[in-house]
DNA sequence: GGAAGGTAGATGCGATATACATCTAGATGA
DNA sequence: TCATCTAGATGTATATCGCATCTACCTTCC
């Protein structure tokens, strides 16, 4: 998922260094939208993606239909030009193979994420509580 | 969080729509750092901030040390300069009550990004497992 | 027929952020 | 005195973000 290589990790290692400059996570969620739809425009989607959005920030337009073209032009995703039904001509995305690889990376790097997160959490949490313990039983 | 106030929630909800321009995941591992050492320097937070960090990128001197002005500067954290015992002064930082209450806000951030990315992960391997299945049912 | 409004996609651009290199400067040691 | 280590800070090209704006098609209604 790096946008450039990573320097730092086995070729084959989805790594979240990448992350670094992550594209407001939306690559990931526009890559399971499409998995879960089979196909959809951009339009689409933008409506959609919140309800699948990682962070609460609202996903922007121009970032959506950035990071389709974007995906597009590393193969992970092909779109089509088909006649809207009462409407312009709409550009329908399906995900490649190795889109459906890509996520498949994505839902590593996020599960990584998730879980040092988590336990970063745990960690502060406990802190939090030893500190006001001590202080409760000083007084 | 957010670096600029968001728009959309209330004041006192800790969103993640600061995310959209994260500061790369280290001011919140910055503040988690100083809860548990209770003092510390750049130069020192620096060799050990990799095994707090929340993604496996490296996490860059630089950023490190903005980070740390930028927190001063929002009065989470204070320092002082300290006579280095062999080697330059160093400046030692401390965690302020703000900061103990930055870095809980942060920790609600996180626990939320946490669940939604853990979320996300159970989702697409569901997914991909049940395509799977229908595949091999059809040969 | 033409103005208004909705659908769909794309672009422009200033402000920030990132990555990486470089610089200052004191202390240590050969 | 020259190199090296420690500690902190800065410079800068490029990438990304956020927001506004633009094109263009289609339908509806006056």
């Amino acid at each position: 998922m790096p946008r450039k290589i990573c320097v730092h990790h086995s070729r084959d290692y989805p790594c979240s260094c990448g992350l670094g400059n992550l594209y407001r996570f939306v690559e990931p969620v526009v890559l399971r939208m499409l998995q879960i739809k089979g196909r959809s425009c951009g339009y689409n989607l933008c409506s959609e993606l919140q309800e699948h959005a990682l962070t609460d920030a609202e996903i922007d337009k121009a970032a959506l239909y950035r990071t389709l073209r974007h995906l597009e032009a590393n193969g992970h995703v092909k779109s089509a030009w088909e006649e809207g039904e009462g409407g312009p001509a709409r550009r329908v995305y399906r995900l490649t193979k190795e889109g459906e690889k890509h996520l498949e990376e994505w839902t590593v790097v996020l599960e990584n994420l998730s879980r040092s997160m988590s336990r970063f959490v745990r960690g502060a949490r406990k802190a939090i509580a030893d500190q006001a313990a001590k202080t409760s039983k000083a007084a």
